[in-house]
This record gives C-alpha cells, sequence and structure tokens, in this order.
DNA sequence: ACATTAAGTGATT
DNA sequence: AATCACTTAATGT
C-alpha cells in the first residue's frame, strides 16, 4: 500500500474496493507546477490526491487565468466525474500547487465501481456536492467581495494549503491567478500590510492574522 | 558595475 | 479597478 493512502481513503471504502483501487491505480509523485489536466484536452485518469494541494483554474480565449479553488489530500476532480457522464474534454485546468502524490484512476473504472460497489458511489457523489459547494463560494467571492477581501481569502487559502503562514510568490502570480493587474495587487496588498493583516517582504507574504 | 526582475507610486480614465 | 509611465529596491552575473 502506498504510503497515506491509508490514512485518507481506507476508512472510506470496503476492503475489496481499496484492493482494486491500490492494484489498478498508478501511483504518481509529482512536483509543483505540474499541469495535470489542461482545457480541452481528453481525460482519461481521476486523479485520487494523497498528498499535497491542486490549483483548479479556468481560462479564457487569451490565455488569461482565474483560479477557482484548490483541492487537497482526500479530494478528486470534479471534472473527471463531468466527463464520465458525456463530456470528453476538460473545461478547466489543474496544475499542482505543491509537490503532490496521487493515483490515478482509469475513467472507466469510475462508472464501473460505481454499479459495484456502494462505498464509491457515496464517495462520487459527496465529491461532486463538496465541489458544487466551492463552485459556489468562489462565485460569490468574485461576485460580491471587494478585491481587497477577496485578495486576503485567496493568502489565507493558499497559506492553509501549503501550511504556512509565509507563501513563497510574487504580486504579478497573484493577479494572474486573481485575473487582475499587478499594479492594483501591489497597491491592496500594501493596504493589508498597513491595517496589520500582512507581511511584505520580495517574493514571500507573510499571513498575521489566520 | 551593470542588467534584470520585483515592487512602489502618481496621474489619468 | 485598469493602464501608463516612471522610480526605487533587491538580486543575479
Amino acid at each position: 500500500m502506498q504510503p497515506g493512502f491509508d490514512f485518507n481513503y481506507a476508512h472510506l471504502f470496503e476492503e475489496e474496493l481499496l484492493q482494486e483501487i491500490l492494484s489498478i491505480g498508478e501511483y504518481k509523485k509529482v512536483k509543483a507546477g505540474t499541469e495535470l489536466i489542461d482545457i480541452g484536452s481528453d481525460i482519461e485518469f481521476m486523479p485520487l490526491i494523497i498528498t499535497g494541494a491542486v490549483k483548479i483554474l479556468r481560462e479564457d480565449e487569451k490565455g488569461d487565468e482565474l483560479v477557482l479553488y484548490f483541492i487537497e489530500q482526500g479530494d478528486t476532480c470534479a471534472m473527471t466525474i463531468t466527463c464520465c457522464i458525456g463530456q470528453k474534454k476538460s473545461k478547466i485546468r489543474a496544475v499542482t500547487e505543491v509537490e503532490t502524490e496521487l493515483l490515478m484512476i482509469p475513467i472507466q473504472k469510475i462508472s464501473d465501481w460505481m454499479i459495484k460497489y456502494q462505498s464509491w458511489q457515496m464517495f462520487i457523489l459527496q465529491s461532486y456536492h463538496e465541489r458544487m459547494q466551492e463552485l459556489l463560494e468562489a462565485i460569490d467571492t468574485i461576485a460580491f467581495l471587494n478585491m481587497d477581501e477577496r485578495l486576503l481569502k485567496y493568502l489565507k487559502d493558499k497559506a492553509m494549503i501549503n501550511r504556512n503562514e509565509v507563501i513563497q510568490v510574487t504580486h504579478k502570480e497573484i493577479a494572474n491567478d486573481m485575473h487582475t493587474s499587478r499594479v492594483v495587487v501591489s497597491r491592496l496588498l500594501k493596504a493589508l500590510e498597513i491595517k496589520g493583516e500582512i507581511k511584505l517582504h520580495r517574493n514571500q507574504i507573510q499571513i498575521l492574522k489566520l
């Protein structure tokens, strides 16, 4: 059994399914910044995250990005579920945020196991539900929150994912993730620093109030 | 010492 | 909140 897998998933599935997952799933360890799924690509595998985190983003025709949410250990990608009920091409991009360990499950197995295992069906529905919630939260954030609140949420999410109150990032990168300009980010960060929420350094930001 | 990249700022729309 | 134009600061060669 892969290290870590036990901890996150073992209690969810019955023994027989667990053995199938372990024998069929392909174990992978990837570095931070690895693209797992691209927009328009065919989805062949469903990733089960054992450790680490993945950034899910949307992109427009010009290549401008917008981060929707992050997924962590014990989570899976809802896009792969969508593709099992028709849609084949991915509508989102998935990039690892930190070094991540995963199990790649062929998508055919998703529906096979849905019929065969009650626990798997629950897991898939539960995951889909959680992703739906996160998507709604992302919409709320973009539609109802001011840019500075949005920025603070982004920083806190990022700190949470990295399990570190100091995050390694440039203002430019934040601007890309939030689909705004670097100048705006710099100004808002400065304001947050004055408010005592964060401390700024070159290439890194310390979150003071988590 | 010089070039490059990150970050700060005023002014304008 | 976006863009421009410019400055200042930090870092690499």
